[in-house]
DNA sequence: ATTATCTATAGATCTATAGATAATGC
DNA sequence: ATTATCTATAGATCTATAGATAATGC
């Protein structure tokens, strides 16, 4: 019944990447210890080894999954200019696509954890902050490099989460795919004007 | 211990509306059915004789927190076009306001309650759907008359939404409000480019 | 007589803890 | 000997129901 220090740690971990999972996909509230750690592999009472409380996992989980956001975005955008694309061309197309949509388990924590764990415990503001700091500077250097602003980030970064959350609350696919089209031409050509 | 008939009714409609607010505010995993009927004057036992289930209350008050936004977005609308002012921006400096970001439990449904409610119980789809239509709707028909598009409208609603849900998320009031006011500005003039 | 509401509680679930177990690590 | 994990359970809370109560409405 006992691991080796490094298997206990990477239990650890796995319980973490869980969490980030599980609570993406049902909310804080909607998963409880056991079905996390069954998720992990292990039964419910090594719990309290590992974490303090069910909100010190949640701090750890939003961390985690807060972090990887910033991470994957500047390893997109700079894959597209290897390729001389335009970086945010190739951010919004994986953001704002039916696969992001579809797996919020995944997907971006702004998004599938903040509304949820905002709500579960205030105190966890200043992580969602600076996750949301790093996520617009990754957008400011994937802009066009004319007059391109920390406002006009931010902007865009608002569509980009904005039109996510829309397209996962629409039935039709037709629709969804529509809110997600709509918000990718707006941020890659703000000036366009679209015709229905 | 019993009540008219109009009291009854009155009663119930008190319960929904507590609802809409405080699922808002916590979530619905995050408000007990006492504590709901507490916030309506009555007590846990009663709740059965007007609503079948939890999920069903929940069900019914998206619905008329769905409802109010674009009746009250036509209003702002119309109101502005009676003082020669642009609607848009009537409806933008309403919805991006402090204020709406600080009273969560009476404002936007799609940004209060979709997250969550959705999560809860994804039958209620349609619903979150409909709203979305006719909110973007109302934008529709606030847009500057040039070539506005029923894209330009979804775009449009995904920037307020985002920005709304990421004011929320930050700590910093300074940080949060910049949040708003680049949406803002980019909702109103999608063209131009701001210098940090 | 009907029924809206209340008191009380059953049954399920959730967080957290206590004590046992068995493999690691000194 | 230490400790990561397991089994078992305490205590709280939540949804839902049962039966009592008292005022309405025919």
């Amino acid at each position: 019944m006992k691991v080796t220090r490094a298997q206990a740690q990477a239990n650890r971990q796995a319980v973490v990447e869980a969490a980030g999972r599980l609570f993406r996909e049902h909310g804080v509230k909607g998963v409880g210890l056991a079905e996390l750690m069954g998720a992990a592999g292990l039964t419910h009472g090594g719990f309290y080894k590992q974490f303090g409380s069910k909100d010190e996992l949640v701090a750890e989980a939003c961390g985690v999954a807060l972090a990887a956001g910033p991470l994957k975005w500047t390893r997109i955008a700079e894959a597209a200019g290897a390729r001389r694309e335009a970086p945010l061309a190739a951010l919004v197309r994986h953001y704002l696509s039916p696969a992001h949509r579809d797996h919020i388990g995944k997907g971006c924590a702004l998004a599938g954890l903040g509304p949820d764990a905002m709500r579960h415990d205030a105190s966890l503001r200043p992580r969602f902050e600076e996750a949301v700091r790093a996520h617009a500077e990754v957008i400011e250097h994937a802009l066009p490099p004319s007059g391109a602003s920390a406002d006009d980030a931010l902007a865009t970064l608002s569509t980009m989460v904005g039109a996510l959350l829309l397209a996962r609350m629409v039935e039709d696919e037709a629709f969804s795919r529509r809110i997600l089209d709509a918000a990718a031409a707006r941020v890659l050509d703000p000036a366009a004007e679209r015709t229905a």
